[in-house]
RNA sequence: GCUCCCUUCGUCUAGUGGUUAGGACGUUGCCCUCUCACGGCAGUAACAGGGGUUCGAAUCCCCUAGGGAGCGCCA
């Protein structure tokens, strides 16, 4: 049997990383069993639904790579499909009108509320036979006895009992189709095998489950993963409140590698393993690994992470991201290093692309002002001499590569007998405006001749 | 209120009757070192509580507590 599965968001918002787990556990799924991945925009609710939305979530699904075989679809496309098999269910005698007011249904839920019983609906019009020229809305006749029971992927078997559930509306007063209904006839028009999802859905499932029945087709597999949880607390995450959406953390310096792999392992492991390439991930992943109980986010981990592949990536894959942040803050890199060098020499020195962007401005442009700490402490007359001394050699240099760079600072350090900190603290300062830099030979080398007499000679004429 | 789900170090997790309860992030100490880092080594810290079942429970059962979800003409 072919898997298919479908990501199914409501477009009421950015992609945030709640749903962007769900969708990663979908695809990687579906690629696993070599099936088919379905996007579907579930936007009926047409008051908070926005095309924005949608755009946020196609670009959010882009940058993570989580490519889908079929859709986007539409549910306001598929208006008419769902008022033909709400039709059918009239028909069959598996789903009735009901007139009552929402007044009364105010009073039934509060009289039930009163006697301490689950608010439900009391099927007052569920045999009627005539019918009465009033608004009404289309109810679901769910079987009120025996018991509805699956087998979810991740909490095993689970069992409600149809007493529990109601006569749920399935079309609105104005003919338009309800979540719990629209659901259903999606997974089974699009032949959906395993349903993947929040499991704020469990409650959801057995209400689908008697409408398949209903309709009789099979089926799907369910699968309900555990929420995600806010940094610290134990507040669930959610898109009012501060929340994070994937393309925040695109703006902040994260590569899609680092948060896929982070992602993967929130609810779902792989013995000890930690580190995950897509590949890895597709090879292993296994929907019975999944754990039942929702993970807290930890930023800490996912720099750790974001900072490992800052490192072990090709420098060049990572030389296009950096680009992206290089424009984004505004630095021009023409005429500077190659970014690829830069992500060499940076990458085991930062935690974030935007870091890296920030730390790196020095070599393209002249920093405005020594950091003052800095220019005190190594900036001295004595230290001037010191600047003076290796610009004359450097000056000579014809060569400009790191490593005769590094024999000349050396070569100076024995000569002097001055450690080498003594001597690359004040270059470094007088070259970058403050103490922090890649090795002093290489940042000599990255910046490049020019720009390293030009300043070392500015920092000279400044203690003069 | 009713129904359902969840509970191993601060965090992510391994673990499916017998382990000194393992790994990772963080954190602490040491080493390395031209700065910042990287790296290396060592340490820190957990089975929510209570009953059972069993020769033996983190693992199985029950109860309690705590957290979450649903009970919509929202999705």
């Amino acid at each position: 049997m072919l898997v298919r599965t479908r990501f199914a968001p409501s477009p009421t918002g950015f992609l945030h990383i709640g749903g962007a787990r769900t969708a990663l556990f979908c695809w990687l799924y579906t690629r696993r069993h070599h099936g088919k991945f379905i996007l579907r925009i579930e936007d009926t609710d047409l008051v908070r639904s926005t095309p924005e939305s949608v755009q946020a979530i196609l670009d959010g699904m882009a940058f993570l790579g989580l490519d889908y075989d079929e859709g986007p679809f539409y549910q306001t496309q598929r208006i008419e499909r769902y008022k033909q098999v709400v039709q059918q269910l009239l028909d069959e005698g598996k789903a009735y009108r009901c007139y009552c007011s929402k007044e009364r249904l105010e009073a039934l839920r509060e009289c039930q509320l009163a006697a301490k019983e689950k608010p439900r609906y009391d099927q007052a019009c569920r045999n009627l036979v005539e019918f009465k020229n009033c608004p009404y809305v289309i109810r679901f006749k769910n079987p009120d006895k025996g018991e509805v029971s699956f087998k979810d992927l991740v909490h095993g078997e689970l069992t409600f009992k149809n007493s529990e559930l109601d006569d749920l509306v399935i079309a609105r007063g104005d003919g338009m189709p309800t979540y719990n209904f629209s659901v259903v006839v999606d997974d089974m028009d699009m032949g959906i095998t395993h349903v993947i999802r929040g499991d704020g859905h469990i409650n959801n499932t057995p209400r689908q489950i008697n409408i398949f029945k209903a309709l009789n087709v099979k089926i799907p597999v369910f699968a309900h993963l555990p929420e995600i949880l806010e940094e610290g607390g134990k507040q669930k995450l959610s898109k009012r409140r501060g929340a994070a959406s994937v393309m925040q953390y695109r703006d902040d310096g994260f590569l899609p590698q680092a948060l896929l792999n982070y992602l993967v392992r929130l609810g779902w492991s792989h013995g000890d393993q930690e580190i995950f390439s897509a590949d890895e991930m597709i090879q292993y992943f296994d929907l019975k690994k999944v754990h039942s109980s929702p993970a807290a986010l930890n930023q800490q981990k996912l720099l750790w992470l974001n900072q490992h592949y800052l490192k072990s990536l090709n420098p060049e894959e990572v030389a296009k991201h950096l680009k992206w942040h290089m424009d984004d803050q505004i630095i021009d890199i023409t005429s500077g290093p190659d970014l690829t060098e830069v992500v060499k020499a940076q990458a085991e020195r930062c935690k974030t692309l935007k870091e890296m962007a920030e730390k790196s401005r020095y070599f393209y442009e002249d920093f405005k002002a020594y950091d003052e700490k800095a220019a005190k402490k190594f900036l001295t007359p004595q230290t001037l001499e010191i600047l003076q001394l290796i610009y004359n050699q450097l000056e000579e240099v014809i060569s400009w590569k790191a490593e005769k760079i590094h024999e000349i600072i050396t070569k100076a350090s024995e000569r002097l007998e001055l450690n080498l900190g003594k001597i690359a603290q004040p270059i470094r300062v007088a070259v970058t405006g403050g103490t922090i830099s890649p090795p002093i030979d290489v940042t000599l080398e990255l910046l490049g001749r020019e720009k390293t007499l030009e300043r070392l000679h500015r920092a000279i004429e400044r203690g003069l």
